[in-house]
DNA sequence: ATACCTGCAAACCCTTTGCACTCGG
DNA sequence: CCGAGTGCAAAGGGTTTGCAGGTAT
C-alpha cells in the first residue's frame, strides 16, 4: 500500500521510506522526527529520514509543518489532515475544521503549477493567557 | 504611526521597534531578518531584532511566514499581505490572491482565541519544472 | 549499468539564552 | 521606581552536506 504511494510519486520504492509513511502513518498527527524515530521498527540515519520526508513532503505523500517552536511536524497525507490554532502564550494548539483544497484546482490551473503541498497555522492567545 | 500601532498592542515603545516597523513596512514584501538589516537606519544587535520581531509577530503588527528555506521572513501586517506558492524545484515565489481572515472570527469565537496571526503558503512544481 | 538512496561524521548557521545594563511608563 | 527591552558573547541544536558504499529499476 505505502509501496504503491511511492511508486505512483515517482520515487524510489525503499524499505526505508515504506517505514516512514508507516509510522507517520500509525501516529495519526503531526509529529517531530526525534518522536518518529521512536515509532520506526528500524533503525534509520537521521540524514536519511531528513532526506527522504523532504522528498516525500515534496511529492505530497507527507505533510509539513511549522508550529513556531523550532522544529518541524511530519504528517502523513491522509484524511486525517487538520490544520491547528496555536497559543503563543501557553503553547496550547487545537484542530481546526477548514478545507481549503477546494480553492487548490483554480490556482493550479492559474499559476500553471501542480500543488503538492501546504501549510496553514493560526496563531493566537487562548482564553486562559488573555491577562 | 508606528509609535500608535505599538502602543495599541500593549507593548513599550521603542527606538529599535519603531524603526523594525519602518524598515519592513518599506520594503513592502517578506523579507529575511538578514535582508531587514540592510534596511534598518539605526545599527541594531542580532538579539534584539529576533526578539522585538517575535513580540511584534505575536501581537500582530508582524506576520511571519516560513518558505522552507531554513530561515524565517518577516512582513508588515498591513494591506499589502499575500499568500504565495513556491516551486519546491527552482524555488520560484508566486503571490496568489486568497482572503482567508473572512474565516477568522468564527474560529476565534468557536475555539476561545484571539487571533493574532497565521502561516500560509501552497507548495508545488512549477510548469518549466515538470519533467 | 546507472541513477538514486543511505550511513557516517562533520559542519552549518539560524536562533536562543544568561547576564548585566539601560530605558520606558 | 520597576518591569520591560537591549547589547554582548556564547551556546544550542535542528538541519544540511560531502563522500563513499549500497540499492532500486
Amino acid at each position: 500500500m505505502y509501496e504503491e504511494h511511492i511508486k505512483k510519486s515517482g520515487l524510489s520504492v525503499t524499505k526505508n521510506r515504506i517505514e516512514l509513511l508507516r509510522g507517520l502513518d500509525a501516529v495519526k498527527k503531526p509529529i517531530t522526527i526525534d518522536d518518529l524515530r521512536n515509532h520506526l521498527m528500524i533503525p534509520m540515519n537521521t540524514s536519511t529520514i531528513y532526506r527522504s520526508l523532504k522528498a516525500l513532503v515534496d511529492h505530497g505523500l507527507v505533510y509539513q509543518t511549522d508550529f513556531r517552536e523550532g522544529v518541524s511536524y511530519f504528517e502523513f497525507h491522509g484524511k486525517n489532515h487538520h490544520h491547528h490554532i496555536i497559543c503563543t502564550v501557553c503553547k496550547k494548539r487545537e484542530k481546526i475544521d477548514l478545507c481549503l483544497e477546494k480553492k487548490f484546482p483554480s490556482i493550479q490551473k492559474e499559476k500553471d503549477f501542480i500543488i503538492t503541498n501546504h501549510i496553514f497555522e493560526l496563531f493566537g492567545v487562548c482564553k486562559n493567557c488573555l491577562s
